[in-house]
DNA sequence: AATGAATGAGGGTTCATTCAT
DNA sequence: AATGAATGAACCCTCATTCAT
């Protein structure tokens, strides 16, 4: 059995076995996005194409499923960050284009889950945090130091922000990601350059105020 | 004076039940803010203190609980849009003790609950709607007339993203409004003062643009 | 006190509650008759125009109310059996003036209310139902011992086949009693004439054997 | 093999699944029939012995279940339509047949159902309906035409006057089918032979004088 | 005495999760 | 391994009945 001895390592899926784990989470990120949380999980199994028990076969319940989507969209906007960072000759010009990135990536729509529909302490979706989060932090923190963005905004401040503007308005699908918030985070940056137009109640947050006890 | 004219049609409640149905929307209030839309009915009586069955003899169904309680809220901050037009000399402050004003009553946290949980359509609720509409742009409109508040942000840009950075934490009980938000709104706003510090794509939004059909 | 006097006996009512009470059993076989046994209590009160209280200040439960009901009709048709006996000449002509006149008072719609609804064994109503039951019973017999009747065929299973057609039709409010039912419980009658058509399985149905174990 | 036909186009039930639907139709039946048409269908559910949700997966709702229910006796009674004027020689005897064997089915104890609690528009309902409909109507004219049955009593006529006495009988089981209605149909068809022993009030009613508005 | 209001138990329905094929 | 089916818990809502005015 040559195939046993990879498997004893990390039990390597089949091929189809695969293709199914994929087409879940991606379904699972349209679906939450679409329908929010509460989205039966049957939903996001016809949507995938496969029988409902398949779900669990893959993810034990939501809340692991919730976990993966959430890994996932966390990867795809550090690489933002790091594309923007490197193309970008502008400290602030890198904040602008990571920040429209990152809304396009609708990575908000994915936060109210993380935080009640996830663990939000599981190794690998607190890594992709910090490495996301390390990321941002280095993408801010350049602008400050080119003089370009206010040093009395955090970068929690920044986070919580840009992730409130992206999300999906209320009661309506999720268009608003598309149609407006472009417009609502370039106001938003334009309020974060420097020089402060006004003074900020309270202290910058920085990422360490994002936990919650 | 004006709450009894509101509900004069009605024969008159006893003092009891009067009592009681304002129990009841204000810990639908509550509930909704903490809990979301989806909050169990029952949730909602056990806070007011009352049977499950009281919620509905005084409100039909859900749909009307939460009508009940946007109407309430809506003219709850339309007061506040007067008075800041009525106390504040600069217009542009006027803006600003308003934004804060209506952050605090939670007003955000009640549009995913007309949208999708009420009759837009309803009478009295789109009349308070209207009023509200109507006072806000004139706050609105008198910055710009000053000459204090961009010409390219219109009063729907301005309505979409106070209410977005508003709205409660996604995960969180619904603390950001006190903590942050008012940080980022004051962020928010010194990215909408005059001169613009950057070029938007697309048009102003009026309040027309928040119509959905 | 001249009034007390009286009320030590039986509890005489009040003009206004004796009223009541009538207004109450009315509507009661209205809402009987018409929405069937299942109807809600409140809906008679609102017809009764009384508040649903009064209902049970007046019949401690339904099973009460339909027991007042029940003997009400009895007694009403108790009465056209008599008028029947005095007014007819013809024997069978008064079992068909009788059954036409106890059809238009719908007791069979009482039935399903009595065996189900309320205790058939309560002694009012067990009187009202042997008074009925002996003067049915004389009908009958009466134009049986004219020849006029069939003798294989028993008063239970006059009163039985009788009830079962004028019983209002199913999925409809009732209209079958006032329009059809008429000239199905002739044809029944026509089938009851002497001499037999045909040839019965089983005995005669006597009264005895309407009671239930 | 009609069986299958009826529910070719679903795509193929599991062996245990389509046990499972069996059951749960004939437990409906008898529960429908012994309780009446408000029987709860958690008690559907334990008399086939299965989950309360399975009925639910079967059947969307109690419109849906009754429909199949009343579907199922149509056609079992219409092949009874069809015996009884393929093997009986005597066309009246084909109708006593007919309506003997009908009342063994409890057909009238569907027909509340069918007007309250399902879609008589329905396609498939509407269909078995028709078809036996036309098969009644076939054998009472054949008796007419033999001089055997009233010409003044007509098909609908005949049809609620059996629905009626083979009803169940109020506040009983239903015991009542068994056991008397057999004696009651037999007097009633002795009043529909030719020739007539009495003049009826109105007309004869028709088939399409039991569509209702 | 009579009313309007409050209540708790129960039914219909949905959905996350488990089981049998 | 993957599926369709089954399940029970939870929610919304109604109604008989009791309570406070």
């Amino acid at each position: 059995m040559t195939a046993t001895a990879t498997e004893a390592s990390a039990p390597r899926l089949r091929a189809d076995a695969s293709r199914n784990r994929e087409r879940i989470v991606n379904a699972a990120r349209e679906a939450l996005v679409e329908l929010g949380p509460d989205v039966p999980l049957d939903e996001i199994a016809r949507r995938a194409g496969v029988g409902n028990a398949t779900v669990y076969r893959n993810f034990a319940d939501r809340r692991e499923l919730v976990h993966h989507v959430a890994c996932s969209v966390m990867r795809r906007v550090s690489e933002h960050a790091r594309a923007a960072m490197a193309e970008e000759a502008d400290a602030f010009q890198a904040v602008v284009r990571f920040t429209l990135a990152a809304a396009e990536e609708q990575i908000s729509a994915l936060c109210p889950l993380v935080s009640e529909h996830a663990d939000p302490n599981h190794p690998e979706l607190a890594q992709a945090g910090e490495e996301l989060t390390a990321l941002v932090t280095e993408v801010i923190t350049r602008a400050q130091q080119a003089g370009a963005f206010r040093t009395d905004v955090g970068v929690g401040d920044y986070l919580v922000a840009v992730t409130q503007l992206t999300r999906p308005l209320p009661g309506t699908g999720c268009l608003t990601a598309e149609g407006w918030s472009r417009r609502h985070l370039l106001i938003l940056l334009d309020g974060m350059r420097a020089p402060a137009r006004s003074e900020l109640p309270g202290r910058p947050a920085g990422m360490e105020d994002l936990k919650r006890p």
